[in-house]
RNA sequence: GCCUGAGUGGCGAAAUUGGUAGACGCACAGGACUUAAAAUCCUGCGGGAGUCAAAUCCCGUGCCGGUUCAAGUCCGGCCUUAGGCACCA
């Protein structure tokens, strides 16, 4: 019988004990392969069935990896500074540390129940001091260079979580995480110039095996856009503001201007009868919230600032409206407005009454929308005639030359907002002295460990908790008297480098040792949810391309090959939930049916990257499967050191189709052909021992505790972890005879078996001898044949 | 609105470069074994026509059209759906 409980828990033990997955990270004779899964936050609700799904991936792959000799690296880690441990801290009192480590020995339990081969010795944790040391000096090394930077600017308000978010953690002007409104708050903040990376972020994409769409997504985040900037002067004024455009060459389009209502000029040229409504309709959108922004965008706004602007290329006089669908935080906060061809500006026309004139040749009627293809310029002097990219051209040419503008590139991505107003995050190693000046720590003082608190509950004024630790917060540098920075950092800052850390965990001089990374990095494979795509995995890259171009590490990106798990829904279609009632409970399932049934269901359910529904009759069927292996090998008795023709083809085949489905990542066929191979066997008397052995390093990645128990059945002393991956023998994955399919003019009319190395004169006197093919034949002229040898003969008739 | 994917039996899904659509599994039905049940094994299983049974024929991969000897696969135009972005000038 087979006894999965007492199996498993064999196995598991033997692994640990024998420290079985432990790398031999100084083995650098053999080639490395490093296999990383995103690693989990450790919530109080323990593993879902999702986090398996991409863990067994990549065990599979690694465990294939390691038989085909190489030195994998495959590791495991906590992202374990967070919001519910701090929420957890708030209601209770108690310090967050110990409900995280509990949490996390609830999730190692787990993943160690799952038989997944982690090298456990080089587990990593963010909230370790001796882990966030580096996330702290990596920060230094970003201030001292001038990325990161304590600025005043605008940023993403939580009042109910009483800190800032970034613009990723912001969906729909609530936030991500408790779904809590949002509004804009100038503050002072610890951002990080990620832009000034933005292009090399982009080019990097180039080199990287990752699903399209991802790196469409992070094209789109970043958000380059070329364009010029025109600078226009303020009639009987010496102000001027500069707009930014990806239309110079609409500029003789342009009847307007527009500045953002947080422009910094609108005061200053605001006309006296204007300024009543002006400060008005300023008041009223810094009340806005970003949500109400959103949810106001079906209708335009704004207000007349009695000034007029001069375009620049024909000193026409236009006037300056001020109106929040500028947005101040992008390009200069002001723009030229041609209505003609911007939907927008079209709109804001239309309702204001503002000149439309077209520049771009079209038969659109401008009664009814503006017109936003592209076409010959008209009404434009010198541009005239010429097309959108010649225009642009001439005109940026134009603007150069006359000293009112220049060529400009913008990006949609914004600094990183690098602080929050929470206890349980790394310290910022930061002083801001008496004296006005800022010091950063030396690095004998990291790690700047955080301090216990009694009360972890954040300020309504959006003072971090941390202030209320004034033993922590009061210190002198020097004889000058100074305060901690008290927020801490994102949730983003540790998971940014973490995969640095795996490959020397323990090192205290360093992040890692140089000859290491050099030989590690980069991640070869790396596999995680899709809803990382910009954030985490946009933020890593840009820390890696940083360290690399300060020289600490040897390649500028850090995950080579990537790949998303799918979200496994309920068995109704629908996202898990408990208040659906749809909840799979892994620890349920391995309880019921084990572990490598568990493993082996969810890599069958369908495609990786695919959303699927949970089938309990699926994990079943699974079951069913390793039962039908363990009573081949152990019940049946066909196993002997005899031969078997009959299986030759089907087993060559079949560890063929295994491993370019592994190293593909397509599961599920792989499991298919696997049962291919099983029914097949089932059928003969005879199951060559050499076959069987093999079978079992097929089936190992997969269901890892049931094979090393029939590996040791069949009398191996060794763990099969690191057998020799069995090799295909192409020459017998081929058939003699094969099942050649004749068409009447591409219809399938009969089949008949041939020889592999069939002529294609033979190819059509078979044909002919089919009675059903004559039928179709007879009586007509055969115009054509078309023959694909030795599958397939289609005769086209008349 | 824009950018990505995806749409194939009752269900999850397969299908190198266009070349037998539905492998494998689930569910279901019938049978064998059993006093009986479970387990297991065998058989069938897209729809329709046809037949005692078969042979055989027609239709069928979201919809409409096209290219081709041949289209799930390629091209054009839609529809639906999931994810992302969204007043980014």
């Amino acid at each position: 019988m087979y006894d999965f409980k007492k199996i498993e828990e064999k196995w598991q033990n033997y692994w640990e004990e024998n420290k079985t997955f432990k790398t031999d990270i100084w083995d650098f004779d053999k080639p490395k392969f490093y296999a990383l899964d995103m690693f989990p936050y450790p919530s109080g609700q323990g593993l879902h069935v999702g986090h398996p799904e991409g863990y067994t991936a990549t065990d599979i792959v690694s465990r294939m990896k390691r038989m085909q000799g190489y030195n994998v690296l495959h590791p495991m880690g906590f992202d374990s500074f967070g919001l519910p441990a701090e929420q957890y801290a708030i209601k209770t009192g108690n310090h967050p540390e110990g409900f995280t480590k509990k949490n996390i020995e609830t999730f190692k339990k787990q993943l160690k129940m799952l038989g997944f081969s982690f090298d456990w010795d080089r587990e990593v944790s963010t909230c370790d001091p001796s882990f966030y040391k580096w996330t702290q000096w990596i920060f230094k090394q970003l201030y001292k260079d001038g990325y990161a930077k304590n600025i005043d600017m605008p940023v993403n308000w939580c009042e109910e979580l009483g800190t800032v978010l970034a613009n990723d953690e912001v969906i729909d002007g609530k936030s991500e995480r408790g779904g809590f409104p949002v509004v804009r708050k100038n503050m002072k903040q610890w951002v990080i110039d990620i832009p000034r990376y933005a292009d090399r972020l982009i080019e990097g994409l180039n080199e990287l095996d990752w699903p399209e769409s991802t790196k469409e997504m992070q094209k789109n985040w970043i958000g380059r856009s070329v364009g010029a900037h025109v600078n226009f002067k303020v009639e009987n004024s010496s102000q001027s503001f500069v707009v930014f455009t990806t239309r110079p060459d609409t500029l003789f389009g342009a009847t307007y201007c527009v500045l953002s209502p947080e422009h910094e000029l609108v005061e200053k040229i605001t006309t006296q009868e204007c300024m009543f409504q002006v400060l008005n309709y300023k008041n009223e959108c810094s009340k806005k919230s970003d949500l109400e922004r959103t949810e106001l965008n079906k209708e335009k706004t704004g207000v007349f600032t009695g000034s007029y602007a001069i375009n620049p290329v024909n000193n026409k006089r236009i006037p300056i409206w001020i109106a929040d669908y500028v947005l101040a935080t992008y390009g200069t906060g002001a723009i030229m407005a041609v209505p003609a061809h911007d939907d927008r500006d079209y709109e804001f026309a239309r309702k204001f009454n503002l000149e439309i004139i077209p520049v771009i040749e079209s038969d659109n009627d401008y009664n009814v929308s503006a017109y936003t293809g592209d076409g010959v310029h008209v009404n434009s002097e010198f541009l005239n005639g010429l097309d959108k990219s010649c225009a642009i051209e001439k005109m940026v040419d134009w603007l150069v030359e006359n000293k009112v503008g220049s060529k400009k590139v913008n990006y949609r991505l914004r600094e990183w907002i690098f602080a929050r107003q929470r206890y349980w995050g790394e310290p910022i190693p930061i002083v801001h002295l008496d004296n006005g000046q800022d010091v950063v720590l030396d690095d004998s003082e990291l790690p700047l460990v955080l301090p216990n608190l009694s009360d972890y509950s954040p300020s309504k004024t959006g003072a971090s908790p941390l202030n209320k630790a004034e033993d922590w917060v009061n210190v002198e540098i020097n004889g000058i008297k100074g305060k901690r920075e008290t927020s801490t950092m994102p949730g983003s800052a540790g998971s940014s480098w973490y995969f640095l850390r795996y490959i020397d965990p323990h090192n205290d001089k360093e992040i890692a040792d140089r000859k290491l990374i050099d030989h590690w990095m980069p991640v070869d494979l790396y596999v995680g949810g899709p809803e990382h795509a910009v954030g985490h995995l946009l933020y890593s890259r840009f820390w890696n391309n940083y360290l690399y171009d300060k020289g600490y590490i040897s390649v500028k990106e850090p995950f080579y090959k990537l790949r998303h798990q799918g979200m496994i829904l309920g068995s109704n279609g629908e996202k898990m939930s408990k208040s659906k009632g749809n909840v799979v409970n892994p620890d349920e399932m391995v309880n019921q049916y084990g572990a490598d049934s568990l493993r082996l269901y969810e890599m069958f359910m369908g495609p990786l990257e695919a959303a699927k529904p949970w089938d309990q009759n699926g994990i079943e069927g699974s079951k069913r499967f390793l039962e039908r292996v363990w009573r081949l090998y152990v019940e049946e008795n066909k196993i002997s050191d005899k031969e078997n023709k009959n299986l030759e083809k089907i087993y060559h085949q079949t560890i063929n189709k295994v491993t370019n489905d592994f190293e593909t990542m397509n599961f599920n066929t792989a499991i298919s052909q696997m049962m291919i191979f099983i029914n097949s066997v089932y059928k003969e008397e005879v199951f060559p021992k050499e076959y069987a052995l093999n079978f079992l390093k097929l089936l190992n990645p997969i269901a890892p505790h049931i094979t090393e128990e029939l590996w040791q059945f069949l009398g191996n002393e060794d763990s099969i972890a690191y057998a020799s991956w069995p090799v295909c023998d192409m020459s017998k994955t081929k058939d003699e005879k094969v099942l050649m399919v004749v068409q009447v003019n591409g219809k399938v009319r009969g089949k008949v078996e041939v020889d592999v190395d069939i002529s294609k004169e033979d190819m059509k006197k078979l044909a002919l001898e089919i009675e059903n093919v004559c039928k179709y034949v007879d009586g007509k002229e055969i115009v054509k044949l078309i023959a694909v040898p030795p599958k397939m003969l289609n005769i086209v008739v008349k």
